[in-house]
DNA sequence: TTGGCTGCAAATATTTTGCACTGGC
DNA sequence: GCCAGTGCAAAATATTTGCAGCCAA
């Protein structure tokens, strides 16, 4: 069993455990959000869920997410003009980085967030229940292009 | 002369400079944004100069920040539930701190974040740009409510 | 069997845009 | 006087919601 059946899995006994229906519909988005690393959107994972179940409807890709997130098994990664994307591997908060060209995201190796967290919580007197950190930029590829 | 008229000639010479026009809507919303530190909303904005312009409309309110914005005298902060908020006070990405009960937003002052960019930087093949960084919490206020 | 889930369509909310008119320069 | 800026209304976009029918448990 490779990682995203684990996850894929793991989402599924903690659907379960909540009291919800296993659809088939649900089960497709689950296993997407498990498999991609990309941050789908919700219209990236309406198509690539139509697919192998063409009757769904975007209206239960959004409450399929709605649920996994409340239940805190999938991270949203909200934007104004572009639609919010998804994490379904590290649905804990994280540092992304975010290509203004291409908008593919990616998640770095950073050690470094935890000291800020931590300043601020001895800093203010705010309780932290958890932070975003996207970082603009152009990526590798991209940069080769210009 | 105070900082926050300070802000607002500041503002008011470059959209000189840059050959806009200033109209007197234009000017109550850069006041506007100049003497406020709570990050206000298009509607906030809005409804304030209404106040002292009542003609105003919201249209010219989402103009108005867009020249801005483009010229890198405004901060857009994006959500996609909660409209967008905006910091005319410092233009330049800086960190919040986010009461999601309350929705205030304050400015910490925290000097760990440039180890992260930093870090980013010579770990991965990015070209940083600029950053966001949003920390969910409850403030103090909140707190003794609760 | 039954109530949660689905899918459609309509509603909501925010921001953008087209266009005729107006007023800053 | 010219043309950028304004204000209105309509359009565009993303997400949510109501509800009748369906199907997982």
């Amino acid at each position: 069993m490779n990682t995203s059946e684990i996850r894929s899995k793991e989402m599924l006994d903690r659907l379960r455990a909540e009291g919800h229906r296993i659809t088939p519909q649900r089960l497709a988005v689950l296993r997407l959000l498990a498999e991609s690393s990309e941050h789908p959107s919700v219209e990236d994972i309406y198509e690539a869920v139509r697919k192998t179940f063409p009757t769904t409807s975007l209206a239960t890709v959004y409450k399929t997410i709605s649920v996994l997130k409340q239940m805190g098994e999938v991270l949203e990664i909200e934007f104004s003009k572009d639609s919010n994307r998804y994490d379904g591997n590290r649905p804990h908060p994280h540092p992304h980085l975010i290509c203004v060209r291409c908008k593919k995201i990616v998640d770095p190796d950073l050690a470094s967030i935890s000291h800020v967290t931590n300043e601020l919580t001895s800093e203010t007197g705010f309780k932290v229940i958890g932070y975003r950190l996207d970082v603009q930029g152009i990526c590798p590829e991209c940069q080769k292009k210009s």
